[in-house]
DNA sequence: TATTTTATCGAAAACGGTTTCGTAAAAGTA
DNA sequence: TACTTTTACGAAACCGTTTTCGATAAAATA
């Protein structure tokens, strides 16, 4: 394997010489630096990272933390693309990521410290973590998706501004009576959400039903939604807080005889595989998995380097599809 | 930060003594092990990776290439619990992932040499990869998820015990003329499910639609299969290879009049998400994400370590869910 | 011309470990 | 007792970089 001290030798000059040519010090003639150019190009050579790492105080390695892969595994369409981003990101900015996951009676921090990591982007994280406290207090430079920590940089999509529109398309569309399905106090993420339904409730009237993100918690609120639907409530599209608990609405709607989008019409958010191909296919926003992993990336990383950053909304985009009905759906159908 | 001088100061021996004791060698006193331990344990003493890298010739390091992340996206909610799996296996083994994608114009070859791995770790790789001779040229340890490459370690789920479990289970349940959707010459794991299918026709007879993996792909065969049974063709099965083309075959049934399962049966492959939670949800074969981590990742560290290993298939678990329909349901249809 | 600057380079230390090898003391053997 | 072997340890080299600092020669200034 080729050297710094092969490519000097082989130029004619010291070591260091050599390194500063590489890493366009300014102490070297235009001459030398030319050959140790040539020279380095024609060998091949790369500079060893370790080594690099070794001498250097910043190791330009991020850790990238995915917690809970159990969870994150909903959303398993996004994070994939997410990672490939991030890769790509860190790449053009001359970072490695390490790929990090938690460790029985090992704290994140101990994690971090051990690998030498420089910061950390962390996937995944609960509002019921354990490390959460230690997490706050340490000084490591970090990005957090979809939770704000205090003190931390975070980035998040834009829930206010999604179901903004959201809110605003089912005005559009004629919508009166409009719940919100999926509050469950835990989540940042659902709390975002359910306050920025309340902020566009006017001249809606709102109604909330809890529950968490998943398909089987869409089940529970949809058999709930059904019953009062059925007692005689006037519904006409409810909001939810996710793809999955939409997806789980509908279906219990839809066995209770109530027709989505034609009777009630439903709204997902994260635009989830599942989504895109249930019947009717979900109306929802969708996430903009590049910008989000642009963020969480330079975020580290300006930190690591000493900038300051803001925490970072990213929007999302409303995609139009079949599970909330136009005007003239829902006319036809009386 | 805590160094292997500081504990050997504090334990006062020299460096290569403390590095001794700390490395279980041989020449080292039991007292003084003790004491270095102690001092070690007492300061919280990690040694630190990088340095140890720089010395070492096995660098403890692998490589994750994670290749079409869009392709990927699909099985997304599959390869995040791959991640987690191998990242856990690789501390247990005393490993770090270092995550790499790919970049333009650069071969994965160099990427590696670059970032001194001392193995591979690939996911997504397709037979028309442009690396695809380097690879199999190179020396360099890999691991191969669900494609084989000749003469590198390979890693999948086992089609054919997968394929004839579901043939099995059809044919238990009184289906006899069983089609296949979804056989494309580019995919080895489409080949695999293929060939399967052919292995278990006895008695049933067999005919194939082509097609890729995608939801598209099935809502294409979904339509040509429906138009073959309208025009007579007693088609009482569908086993697609994959999840989503099955999905789609579904779709396109139904729209077609043609009940699944009362009418026709359709089985899957890989167990997503989305046909978890479809009307009816998706009878599959659901991968042993654990299994395929461990052995992934104990793969290349084998072959890193000098052992031979040979390819692995993972037997995957036969899901039971509504697309099959029973003697009964059938029988009622009539 | 004598002196100070400036440009260019290389020796050496440092980063934090591991490993080889030499040596002194302890233990074993004749 | 004298010699050999074993045990326990440390000095030093090494891994591949970067960086500091001193040295020399050329250029600029007085």
């Amino acid at each position: 394997m080729v050297s710094i001290k092969t490519i000097a030798r082989e130029a004619g000059v010291s070591v260091s010489t050599a390194s500063k040519a590489l890493n366009g010090r300014k102490d070297v003639s235009e001459a030398t630096r030319k050959r140790v150019m040539e020279v380095a190009e024609r060998l091949g050579y790369t500079p060893n990272p370790i080594a690099r790492r070794l001498s250097a105080k910043k190791k330009n390695l991020i850790g990238l933390l995915i917690l809970h892969t159990d969870t994150l595994e909903i959303g398993g369409s996004i994070f994939i693309k997410i990672l490939g981003e991030i890769g790509r990101e860190a790449a053009a900015r001359g970072y490695d990521i390490l790929l990090m996951t938690p460790a029985q009676g090992k704290s994140y921090m101990e994690l971090a410290r051990r690998n030498r990591v420089d910061g950390l982007i962390i996937l995944g994280l609960t509002l019921e973590d354990d490390n959460l406290d230690e997490l706050r207090e340490t000084e490591l430079p970090m990005a957090i998706l979809d939770q704000r920590v205090e003190g931390k940089y975070s980035v998040a999509t834009d829930s206010r501004e999604g179901i903004g529109e959201i809110m605003k398309y089912l005005t559009d569309t004629g919508h009166n009576e409009v719940v919100f399905a999926g509050y469950c106090p835990d989540s940042q993420v659902s709390e975002d959400r359910y306050g920025a339904y309340l902020d566009h409730l006017s001249p809606l009237q709102g109604r909330v039903y809890k529950g968490g993100f998943s398909y089987e918690d869409g089940l529970v609120m949809g058999r709930r939604i059904a019953s009062d639907i059925r007692s005689g409530d006037k519904i006409e599209a409810v909001v939810c807080a996710s793809d999955m608990a939409a997806l789980g609405v509908i279906r219990e709607l839809q066995r209770a005889g109530i027709e989505v989008p034609e009777d009630v019409s439903v709204s997902g958010f994260d635009d989830l595989l599942p989504g895109r191909i249930s019947t009717p296919a979900l109306t929802t926003i969708s996430q903009d998995t590049v910008e989000i992993s642009k963020n969480l990336l330079q975020g580290v990383v300006d930190l690591v380097e000493g900038e300051r950053v803001e925490d970072k909304v990213v929007r999302g985009r409303l995609i139009i599809r079949g599970s909330v009905g136009g005007r003239d759906e829902r006319e036809n159908k009386k």
